[in-house]
DNA sequence: AATCTAATTAGATATTTGTCTAAATTATAG
DNA sequence: CTATAATTTAGACAAATATCTAATTAGATT
C-alpha cells in the first residue's frame, strides 16, 4: 500500500505546487520546472515521487514527457481525512 | 500559514496513527506512548509537530498532558485536496 | 550518421528528520 | 518540603531528503 508514500509526496510545497500546475491540464516536465527556480534534475526528482506516489503519470510524446494529475489517488486521501474527521457531515 | 506544516506532519505514520488514536477521545502522553515501540521522548517529539501543525491541542491537568484532535484544521486538508480533485463532486 | 533537444540518472553534499539516552521540569502526594 | 511520577527538553547521531553539477539516454531533425 502506497498510502505512506502519497502522504510524503504531499509534504513538500513544490510537489503540491506541481499538482496545483497540472490542475489546468497536462505539461511537460521542461514547462513544470519553467514555474519553478531550480534544475531540471531536481524537478525529475520531485515528478519521480509524485509518479511513485501515484499522484502524477506520463505519457511520452516525440521527445516530451509530458504529465497529468491522477485524482484517483487524491480521492484516497480525502477519504483518510474525511474519516479522522468524523462524523459531523457523513456525505462524503 | 501553517498549511505546509500540517501536511508536513501529516506525512509521518506515526503521527497518523497517533491521530487515528485521538479519533476516540482524549489521551495522556503516555497512554499514547503504550501503543507504540518508541521511548517517551520520541513520542514527545511528534506530539509536538502535531501540536505546532494544530492537528491536535493539549490540556493539563494533574500531573498528566491530555491530547485531543483538533478536526478544524482537518477541514483545511480535505478543502485543498477537494479542490485539487476538481469539480466533478461538488459537493463538499 | 551526426547533432540537437528534452528529460533522466548518477554522484556529491548540506539540511532535515526520527530516534535514542540522559537531564530538566512540573505537578502531586506523602 | 522532599520524593515520585509524567512529560518535555537537550544533545547526539544515523538515515532520509532536497538540491546541485555532470553525464547519460532517447528521440527528432537535418
Amino acid at each position: 500500500m502506497a498510502f505512506a508514500e502519497t502522504f510524503k509526496a504531499l509534504a513538500d510545497p513544490a510537489r503540491r505546487e506541481i499538482l496545483t500546475l497540472l490542475k489546468v491540464g497536462r505539461m511537460s516536465a521542461g514547462e513544470i520546472g519553467s514555474h519553478f527556480d531550480m534544475t531540471g534534475a531536481t524537478i525529475s526528482y520531485h515528478l519521480k515521487i509524485l509518479k511513485n506516489a501515484e499522484l502524477i503519470y506520463e505519457e511520452k510524446e516525440k521527445n516530451f514527457i509530458y504529465y497529468s494529475l491522477n485524482t484517483s489517488v487524491v480521492e484516497d486521501m480525502l477519504l483518510w481525512l474525511s474519516d479522522l474527521r468524523g462524523d459531523q457531515d457523513e456525505k462524503n
